[in-house]
DNA sequence: CAATAAATTTAGAGTGATTCTAAATTAAAG
DNA sequence: CTTTAATTTAGAATCACTCTAAATTTATTG
């Protein structure tokens, strides 16, 4: 975890990505940093800090999961067309995704080689690259 | 590629997947495997089969892209939470996404090593590791 | 080749996540 | 404090996708 801790530190980064730290961006960094990494959707976030007692709608929790992004404080998981999932470990690692329960698992990025990309794209440049491991239920 | 090349082949490839070959599924599977490798949209596959002339309704084109991936015609790539990527090479392969233009190519899969999986969730089994590598267009 | 049964197609309505709008509120600056 | 600009928000709008139910097509049977 490489994410501010407390409410001062949090304040300064935000203001740092032009962002004023208000009571629900605070809020909502709160949920999302202060017990470890998480991996969570929008609505899911909404539905904690509402019943954390947090005053916060769900437009400004799209609003401000997608600003955190923007300032490096969060990083997007795609592994499900139908919800976008965000991440509080910014740090360079992979994905389980349990299909069933739609759960997503950290995988250390060591754990995963990748040698010479062939065909890599003319003028592009490699921005990141993600690896999820789609896992099931064994069958009993 | 792996998948059957003339009507003849592919009408056979749907029976036995308890598919009739009816007239827009074989136009469609004309679209998806009788040129090569493709990645596609519903919408994108849709648009194409209209200009091609032939008669299709957007809702037998999303039908007809979920029943060749049950059947192991396609396979589905998730890279954007707002579009399903559709793939007629359904091999072990991973893909690089383009991030400006959309565009997915293939990375075969020899490129790619994936080591031991630390802390794989318990009683959970592998069904599949997808490698995406986002490139974007290098600044001039 | 009918006639019948079952699968398929389709237009259009419905859904659900996400985004947009425009008005009300709040934070920073003077 | 005022003023100004950013932020929040309710609710409308959007968009990919799914569902429904009626019309059509395909396969089967006599
Ligand atoms: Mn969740
Ligand atoms: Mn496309
Ligand atoms: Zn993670
Ligand atoms: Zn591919």
């Amino acid at each position: 975890m490489n994410t501010p801790r407390n409410q001062e530190t949090l304040a300064r980064a935000l203001r740092k990505a032009g962002l004023r730290p208000t009571r629900q961006r605070l809020s909502l960094a709160q949920c999302l940093f202060a017990n470890g990494d998480r991996h969570v959707t929008a609505e899911a976030l909404y539905a904690e800090a509402v019943a954390a007692g947090y005053p916060v709608s769900l437009a400004t929790v799209y609003n401000t999961l997608h600003q955190f992004t923007g300032a490096g404080l969060l990083r997007q998981v795609m592994v499900d067309t139908n919800r976008s999932y965000f991440d509080s470990n910014t740090s360079d690692h992979h994905h389980y995704f349990h299909e069933e329960t739609g759960e997503l698992v950290d995988i250390p990025s060591h754990a995963v080689t990748v040698g010479d990309l062939p065909n890599m794209p003319e003028g592009a440049e490699v921005s990141r690259v993600e690896v999820v491991v789609r896992v099931h239920q064994r069958a009993s």
